[in-house]
DNA sequence: TTGGAATGTCAACAAGACTGACATAAAATG
DNA sequence: CATTTTATGTCAGTCTTGTTGACATTCCAA
């Protein structure tokens, strides 16, 4: 049975196949960011800069250490991007009530304009990109990127999805 | 006609949807390039060694200038990627007969030996993400991705697929 | 009260991208 | 033949984003 079902599985998974996915999502990758990277330019940041505006946008209030399992970085990374949003302004703290150790993290209004614009070039793309390959095409491409996750980070994914 | 089209496709395409194609681009990105950072690792090597690796074994005998075109870095960049390739002899170069400016890049037998064992370790992920997703969804990830892809970008790709 | 967790900060470093300037060789062109 | 353009390499310097390691502060919890 579960000879079969590989056996199935193998016929059209040839390697041209999967190095096309491979490259597929190098190229892909690179359309992904391009248009969120040139308005980041205009202002001197970068994508990880992106990334914390992108999640406390998501998850407002969120703190230090969940964002951090969220983006995958060391904690001097993002405080060194964190620093320079609450200096200028696009995010602000607040210390945790219940746990005053915990800082959490929102979006002031210049945050939040510059996440909606970063967004609105994003998704402009991903519009354009879901509307060439239709309704189906899109749920199998959802269906692959979350079986490429990591275990752990594909957890992460569908909290954010419930949220 | 065009208005009906749009309308139409705008049902389907909420900020929700657009935003989870997003997130699943950020972190399915991350599985993708693990397996192959953990034996880059090893050898010291970096992603920009992979990439290089990747598309010399793709195209042989190609030039440094193609090489650029398809990575999208500059020439310092990749000189510097290559520069140790070739000490540790993962590649060779030969001197175009034609125009003898050219230099042209190949793999070496150990070259081979870490693309093949960076790309198994890729595909390896790639397949299961495949496997679990069914061919349906392959052929709707495919599409998705080459719609997002720059448009110089596609043809470069499609370039790869043919050859 | 003491240990540990959450957070922040400083210093040092590396990869990998960038720009700019310059060198060399060879092809292409007037 | 002289000049320009192309392909490539290299040096120097900068930036972003990641890393480790060390250490301080705050404060919850045993």
């Amino acid at each position: 049975m579960q000879n079969d079902r590989s056996r199935e599985s193998l016929l059209f998974l040839t390697d041209e196949q999967l190095r096309q996915g491979i490259e597929g999502m190098f190229f892909a990758y690179r359309g992904f960011t391009a248009d969120p990277d040139r308005i980041l330019e205009k202002y001197n940041y970068g994508r990880a800069h992106h990334r914390a505006l992108h999640f406390i946008n998501r998850v407002p209030g969120t703190n230090v250490n969940n964002l951090l399992s969220i983006l995958g970085v060391t904690k001097q990374s993002l405080n060194r991007v964190l620093r320079t949003l609450i200096k200028n302004e696009l995010v602000s703290l607040r210390i945790g009530t219940k746990d005053r150790r915990e800082r959490h993290l929102y979006l002031t209004e210049s945050g939040k304009s510059l996440e909606k614009q970063l967004s609105t070039a994003q998704s402009h793309r991903m519009r354009e990109a879901y509307r060439q390959a239709g309704p189906d095409a899109v749920a199998g491409f959802k269906q692959v990127l979350e079986a490429m996750m990591d275990p752990k980070l594909q957890v992460t994914y569908k909290k954010l999805r419930v949220s």
